[in-house]
DNA sequence: CATGAATGAGAGTTCATTCAT
DNA sequence: GATGAATGAACTCTCATTCAT
């Protein structure tokens, strides 16, 4: 292993360092809260440092989105393997809430930090979110295909079932679940889940 | 009425203006993009007068939530009023939904964005939330009772039906609606509500 | 006299304290040079405080090219008393070097100095600029009308006569006449006036 | 021809490379207006390597300065070669003013920008600028001998001239010809010049 | 010889906040 | 009760400069 690679991992390692702290602070302070300064506070470096590889804050943030984008796709895509659609709907959501419950500050960058007004449409990020997306849809298009559900309208369904899902672990992640005792509210988005699989059968 | 009287209610409206400047650039710019200086600027005080009715930034939020949830209340509670407890039900989620479609900000507030939980101001709004909490929940109760439902677990049933409807706020909320067009977005959204509602029938 | 006027003056003297530490710094290292920070430090007042008074640098700029423009204004404009074009115009220039040698920061500002680009042709000080050029101007047509050279090209007469003015003014504000002893400068710029001033006469 | 020699000479070659894209860059962007890193990037090397071969920005600035007079001089001194004191003395002056319109960066430099003393390279500088200088009141004193000029007072014609010629450049470096339509001006220099010969003709 | 990495200092600017009036 | 004046602290970002490699 040459020089040059080690200087690439090394850098490949301050960028991840610098992506660990601003990922906990976005998510505790919003983007306009953090701080280009806190940042660098937060790795113990001089803010000038965070620019030699970002070029702004916003890259910051885009990267970070990519990041999340990237793990929740890792974390769901293995369900392609899953032959029958309605299993592998089922899965797919599963797998989709328990992304959100492992990486909270992941998901709560994707689906609900604001996002710095440059909308990020030809992002990288983007493309990634709506791939994943659009497997979603075209797996429940295969379950309507298969008759599933009574309801043919595939647009409205998968836009519900991610509504639900979506819901769940967004109470979660903004901690709006107080009224729950702590060691029941587990439990309660499991059955949560489990109930709105039953409804979706009957849909 | 006395003096005093008088002055406390002109205090009270000072105050109320001063809320309301404060919400309608929150609206506009968002709660970081808000300075104290904005809002004097937005009712012709000075700052410094600000400071006269509100400690610092921080309270006028917390008292902005207060109000957000007073808000909601007065959005939702009308349903009182309907006998059934099915369509009280159904008329407590379209209400839910549509106060968070009307108010984004409020139901930010409340439903999402990350607050401290100090404070007796939100206190109070704590109280006002969980009232409001509960008499959904009992609702979903008065429909277990009344057999409604096959599924007789109310607080699975009130939690999942709250998913859902969050959920359909929050990614309004939060603008994670891109990949549909925005002039079929709302009706997206009526006919998820009506989704849920036939769903919720078979459960 | 009231409370109002008082605050009035004690506004105007912190403008002035502001441009007269500007001035002086300008002078010394450009406007670049110059930092709001640096004015606030002469002052001793914290830079914040220099925004009550003028909303950015480039303001506190302008404000004094146009203090500039009016004392340069003021030192020359007498001559407008003088019937005799000819002596008129020699009375100008002796005031023109005059004022430059005896403002020089005042000088520096209106004729060396880089300005910010924001060109400020629709500004006030550039049509009192213009005004006192084209009096200038006006006079050496006066003076060609009455034949007092034998050349008729009105403009190009004035500006030969600006140019080495200005270039009189600017070697000794710009300190590049130190091949000179010091004590026979200013000696050397009168012999010198009265020299352009003789072959003006045979123009 | 040794290595040591080689070296030396690279090393020149280097030190060339830097001056001539920092000349560039001060053409361009004005001397505050361009960075070390402006430089470095500009011949594709790396900031540090600039440190390598000048101290800091401000020796940068010095060796331009000492380029800037060798510059004048070579583009001046040609004119040594012309025998007639009267057209030596002419041509002089247009070359003067030539330079200043080719290379006005160089112009500014040597006598406008406000300088400290210090330096060695400074001094070089400062030597040779008082070469060209003295060659040139050499000249006006051969006319004298030579009775082209009614007066004999060297020294203040000398002066003179160079105002007039300062001047005009001046006024073109520091952009303050703006009254004038840009079409006009070179035109306006040039009938100057030759009128500022016509009446030196009768001095 | 050349450089990548790092930083302290500083730029312009805005903000929440205080306090004497 | 209201405010004008003031400021310390913070912001994003760039720069000249150093130093280990």
């Amino acid at each position: 292993m040459g020089i040059v690679s080690r200087k690439e991992r090394e850098k490949e390692e301050m960028r991840q360092l610098i992506l660990g702290a601003a990922l906990k602070l976005f998510r505790e302070k919003g983007y306009d809260g953090v701080s280009i300064r806190n940042i660098a506070e937060a790795i113990e470096y001089s803010p000038a440092t965070i620019y030699l590889y970002y070029k702004d804050k916003s890259e910051i943030f885009f990267a970070l989105q990519y990041e999340a984008a990237a793990v929740k796709r890792d974390h769901i895509m293995p369900v392609v393997e899953i032959e029958n659609p309605w299993e592998r709907l089922v899965e797919f959501g599963r797998r989709y809430i328990d992304f959100g419950m492992k990486h909270p500050d992941l998901y709560d960058l994707l689906f609900i930090t604001l996002t710095p007004m440059e909308s990020m449409e030809n992002q990288e990020c983007w493309k990634l979110g709506i791939a994943t997306h659009s497997f979603f849809v075209e797996t429940v298009q295969a379950c309507v295909d298969a008759r599933y559900f009574k309801s043919t309208d595939t647009e409205t369904i998968a836009y519900t079932l991610w509504c639900h899902a979506h819901g769940l672990v967004s109470l979660f992640v903004r901690e709006r679940m107080r009224m729950y005792p702590e060691e029941k509210r587990e439990e309660l988005a499991r059955k949560s889940f489990a109930m709105i699989v039953k409804m979706a059968e009957n849909l």
